[in-house]
Formats: structure tokens, C-alpha cells, sequence
DNA sequence: AAGATTTGTTGAGGTCATTGAACAAGGAGA
DNA sequence: TCTCCTTGTTCAATGACCTCAACAAATCTT
């Protein structure tokens, strides 16, 4: 099926992010504990994210190096502007996905937010804002968002279509992908 | 912000997933070259993904010893039954991620591909479900879909709420989350 | 059959991220 | 001052990836 996933072209990407998923906790971790404490340091770190001390040490000089944390003159951490800059944009994936998920889509809570804390780090910005633009739509105007929402209840499982060559979703995978669904 | 996020709680659970992406992709191409060849090597593999025989080679005997790959009489690589769901799996939910953010938000073809490549694997099967859901009402009926996109186009860059607090996605991060990614 | 190429495995070595243990500094209290 | 605890760093190991290079075995070619 789907040849765009499967050669070579993109895949590592993935690898090549810039900021891995641990990267990003450590930063939004800085972040919390200067808003819940007013300061942060490795120790704090370490306990927040449940890892050793010498992993969050050895994180945070990679930050340094990277040029997103900084330390503050009491030797504080701190966030530079642009690990600011970066942080604020995985927390803002984190909290459109995760209402996303949750208050559109109807996911279970717990699910919706494991989901959205895998991906947070890995959404691209403009994607992230058009997400944001559908939601700002079905969520502050009922009158678009209860059709939609009752339509969405009657297609549990069922597909209207009559052809999956002419289905927009499911054209050129050869099976019906709501049918396929309907049996996990 | 966002606490769910932050605290040790769960963020973990991303490299305990039960599927590296990089071993999804490794599926892929096994499942995507018996497809195009009508069988698999190795070295087809290797190929495909663009990484050393040696790296291919050790890939799949981990994925041989989980039971997802094995070998038919004449040594081809082979998906086993269950190799065969979980690369289905992620394959559709690549389909519904990448036709989501292209057909649906709009998101340049490029970006949309890529962010689905890397969230593929993530994604559960109850959220890839309810997507898929949502994506039939928007995409197969347009007396509903037109409206919705009009809509969205109109939430350019703009907020239509009074307060940040009253925001059903805005609400407990303290901003406007469309103000910001205006910016971004 | 003999030589050349292809295929698959293995080993050494690098990166990233983790653990646990050892250790240096600094601060707090008796 | 002299301990004791906290803090932060570093070191050896592990595990999941990757590379490159060496090698054995199978499969062409001539």
C-alpha cells in the first residue's frame, strides 16, 4: 500500500528531529518548576522526571550546549528565549492535541493524553495551527460542531461509500480503512 | 502550564512503546517490497530503507524473535500473522494521519506527510478510529464539510473569545493559543 | 570447475539516553 | 570545627540504534 511511508525518502526524519521527546520533557520540566517554585535546579529535575541525577545532569549540559538553558546568577535554571520559544511550542501541541483528542474526537482521557505526549515534540508548527483553527471552529460555534458530531456517531463502523476507489480517505490503499477499523 | 504534561507521571511511556519507528518502518518495507516483488531479503530491505546490511540484518532478528517476521521455505522474509495487524496498523494510520492534515486542515503536502511518517506508530488504535470517524463526516458530505472549512478559513489568526478563561481550548494555559501561534 | 559477485552475519566502534556508584563541594547543626 | 546531608558531576555499563569492514556461504559467469 501506502508508498509514501514506506521508501527511503523520509523516514529518518524521525531520528533527525530537532528535539527528542526526553529533550523536550526536560525543558517543560524547567518550566513547571519555575512556575510552581520559582526556581529550578538539576535535583528538581531529576525528581520531577523520576530519572537519576546524573541523567538529568548530563541532559541539561546538552541543553546548555544546545543554547536553550542557561543558568540564572543565584546558579538557577533558566530557560534562554529560545528554549523559551521552543518549550511554549510543544505545550501548546500538547494542549491541541490533547483536547483534540479528547474533547472532539471523544477519546478516553487517559488515552488522549499519552497520545498527545508521544506526539507533542513532533507536530510541525503549521500543522499544529490549522488544528487549532478546525477546533477554534467546532468547538466554539455549536451550530456547526452538533451536526458534525452527530454525524460522526452514525459512522461508528459503517462506511457510506460505494467503492473504496472512490472513497477520499480510503482510494489507493485497496481495503476499506473504516471497515478495516471497525475490526481492532 | 499544562501539568499532565510535565509531571513524571506518564512521559515515559513513549520508549516503552511497543513499536520503535524504526522497527515500524522495517515491517513496512517487508510488507511493502512482497507487494512490489512478491518477496523480501534482507538486502531489499536494507535497500529500501537506506541503512547498512548489517543494520537490517540485526533489525530483523530482533523482529524475528518477537514472533513479527519469520522466513518461507525458500529463507524470504515473511510478515507473521501478527507482524501482519501491527503493520497494518500503522500503515492506516499513516493513510488517515497524512489524508487528515492534507484533505482536512490543509496542511502543505510535504509537512503533512512528514508529520504523519513520524507520529504513525503512535498514534492508538481507539484515536486513529475516531479520526478516521470524523474524516468521513468532514470529507464525505459536504453540506457539512463546506461550512467547516469556510469557518476555518475565518480563524486566520483570529480569537473570537472574550477570555482566555472561558476558552474550551485556551482555558488553564493562562493565553490565547490562537494569539500565539499567530506568531510563530 | 574456477573465479567473481551477491547475500547475510558478525565484530568493533559511535551516538544517545539511561542507571548506579563514586566522589567533590557546599551548607546546617551539634 | 566536625560531622552529616544535599547537590551536582563523572565514570563504567547497558540497550537501542547506526556505520563500516571482514568474512562465510550461496549463487552467478565464463
Amino acid at each position: 500500500m501506502n508508498k509514501e511511508g514506506n521508501d527511503a525518502s523520509h523516514w529518518r526524519e524521525f531520528e533527525q528531529n530537532p528535539l527528542s521527546h526526553s529533550m523536550a520533557h526536560y525543558l517543560m520540566a524547567i518550566d513547571s518548576l519555575r512556575g510552581d517554585l520559582g526556581y529550578a535546579r538539576s535535583t528538581d529535575v531529576a525528581e520531577m522526571l523520576e530519572v537519576s541525577r546524573g541523567a538529568a545532569s548530563m541532559a541539561l549540559t546538552q541543553l546548555k550546549k544546545r543554547g536553550w538553558v542557561a543558568e540564572d546568577p543565584n546558579r538557577f535554571l533558566l530557560l534562554t528565549e529560545e528554549g523559551h520559544r521552543i518549550t511554549r511550542l510543544v505545550e501548546h501541541n500538547f494542549v491541541i492535541l490533547s483536547k483534540f483528542f479528547e474533547n472532539v474526537l471523544g477519546v478516553d482521557s487517559e488515552t488522549a493524553l499519552g497520545d498527545a505526549c508521544k506526539m507533542e515534540h513532533l507536530m510541525s508548527i503549521e500543522t499544529g495551527q490549522r488544528l487549532l483553527w478546525l477546533m477554534q471552529c467546532l468547538l466554539s460555534d455549536n451550530k456547526l460542531a452538533a451536526p458534525v458530531r452527530e454525524r460522526m456517531a452514525e459512522c461508528f463502523g459503517s462506511c457510506s461509500m460505494k467503492s473504496v476507489d472512490t472513497c477520499p480517505i480510503c482510494k489507493g490503499t485497496g481495503e476499506c480503512l473504516i471497515a478495516a477499523s471497525a475490526k481492532k
